[in-house]
Parts: C-alpha cells; structure tokens; sequence
DNA sequence: TGCCATACGTTATAGCATAACGCAACAAAC
DNA sequence: GTTTGTTGCGTTATGCTATAACGTATGGCA
C-alpha cells in the first residue's frame, strides 16, 4: 500500500486543486501553472490520471473537472482512502462540490450489481443543484 | 402533462437512439443521420436537449453518450416518467448500458439534501466495469 | 396581417482529451 | 559499470465533444 512519492508535476496539480475553493478544469489547472512550466494539456493529464489512481483526487464526470479529495488527511470511513463511494453534490450557481460519502447506497449498489454478476470498477454519484445559500 | 409531438428531427435522433444496442454520442448519431440531411452537430445537440427534458433518452456523463430511456413505454414506477434518479451499469468491455431505478438511493440522496438545504435538479448515478459475460 | 415562439440550417469557434514520438532519470540485473 | 526496463517528461499534432451567433422558416394566435 505504500505510494511512491509524489512527482514534480503531480505536486503542482494536487496543490493546484486544493488551493481552489471548487472543482477547476483541466485546462484551467494548465493556465494557472504556466508560471511552473506548464505548456501542454498532457502535463496536466498525466499528472491527473495519477493523482486520481492514488485517490487523492476526483474526477467529477458531470462538469468535466477535477477536486482534491476532500478526506485525503483524514480518517474516516476506516482510514485514508479507504472508504467506499464517493459522492459530490455540485451547486450549478457557485460550482461549490461538497463531497460525501454514503454506505446505504453503497450496500443498494452492490446487491443491484451482485444479483446481476456485474463487476464494478468505478461508480459516479453526482447531484446538481443549488446549495443552500445559492437556493436562498 | 401534454407534450408537443415530436419534429422530424427530434423523431430521428430517437429512432436513432432506440435501434442502437448501446448509448452513442452526438457525433456518432451525426454520422448516422446524414443520409437524412443532416450536416451539423447542432442538429443532434437540439434534438437530444428536447428528447431529455420529455424524458424520452438519458445522457451517461461518464462517457459523454446518449441512450433512449428503457422505459418510455412502461408504466412501472407509477407510471411514464414519474420514476425517480435514473441509474446505469456500463460494460467497459462491450458498451452495453443497463438502466435501473432504486428507490432506496433515491431515498438516501434526498436525506442528504434535505439536511443541507440543497435543492436537487439532476443526479447522475453511474457504474462502470464489466457485464457478467464480459466478466466471465 | 402582424406578432411571437419555436424549430431549423450554417459557419465558426470553444472546450476537453489523447495519440505518437523521442528523451531523461533511475533502479534492478547481470 | 553497462545493460535493460520502467516511469516520467516535453512537444507536436490531432481528435472528440459542445456551444455561440447569425439568419431563415414555420405555425399558432390575437
């Protein structure tokens, strides 16, 4: 279970996304880091598709775009990375994400897809809609 | 209740959708269609925005594709499009999207909402990985 | 007839993601 | 210490997905 530290790039991405108050596009991730180096999509990509394998980030599919997980430090769930689905509810007026996690539904999904015989690899739960403050 | 008929083009993106054995992106129903006249993706994309708010085809965010609802034509959940969040399993092996609904999701999510005050508009509950006989 | 709403057709552009190439760094095997 | 395999990196080019902005056409209705 032991990651290798991260890379360079892989740094600046993963600071990059926890240093935004809300999930930011590839291209974006680009822009903010021309000042590091950055010049091709790839560089993002790359560093992306890593971060999420370490659970450390989130794609959110709806939205084409990328969070730092928001328990990476934390140990719910049974420690770090350990915890099942992951969950956001996305305000469409202020793009705020709020990750979260749900057991219940976890359970219903794996019975629909044990009587099935399907195998699950990765499972995307978003809810859009307006937060609370948004919705006022 | 009562909705518009469908125009010509909105009818041909459906049946379009319908004989296909898997969702199919905008481009791919582009193709297919261009013996009916049609040039630009803008055709497709109006069609499948007025398809998806009468509920008659769904779109997988996972995989940017499109699907004709399962369900059109039944009356279960209390009848045509009175059911709750659409969910699917995607096979990553063959394509194949199976759609289902399950109330006890459905059920949770709102808990969730309704504790944070966050009004829904659209969920989005997706699996992938791979179908019994790809599995197999 | 005039007005309005909706759909349509077209061109152009924006936004998201990956293919394919070669090079560099590093560690394990010999 | 050289070979070899793996991983990451940088670059160019390309492909896929989606929408903006314009004008036209159609049909209902006052």
């Amino acid at each position: 279970m032991m990651s290798p530290a991260l890379t360079k790039n892989q740094s600046l991405v993963l600071d990059t996304l926890s240093r935004a108050d809300q999930p930011i596009s590839a291209y974006t991730i680009l822009d903010r880091l021309r000042d590091h180096g950055f010049r091709a999509p790839l560089q993002v990509y790359r560093a992306l598709e890593k971060l999420q394998e370490a659970g450390l980030v989130h794609r959110i599919e709806s939205i084409n775009a990328f969070v730092a997980c928001a328990h990476r430090n934390s140990s719910c769930c049974g420690g770090p990375h350990q915890h099942g689905t992951v969950a956001f509810a996305i305000c469409t007026e202020c793009g705020h994400a709020s990750e979260f996690h749900d057991h219940a539904i976890d359970h219903r999904l794996a019975i629909w897809a044990g009587e099935r015989h399907f195998k699950p690899h990765k499972t995307t739960i978003e809810i859009r809609g307006l937060c609370e403050t948004c919705a006022a």
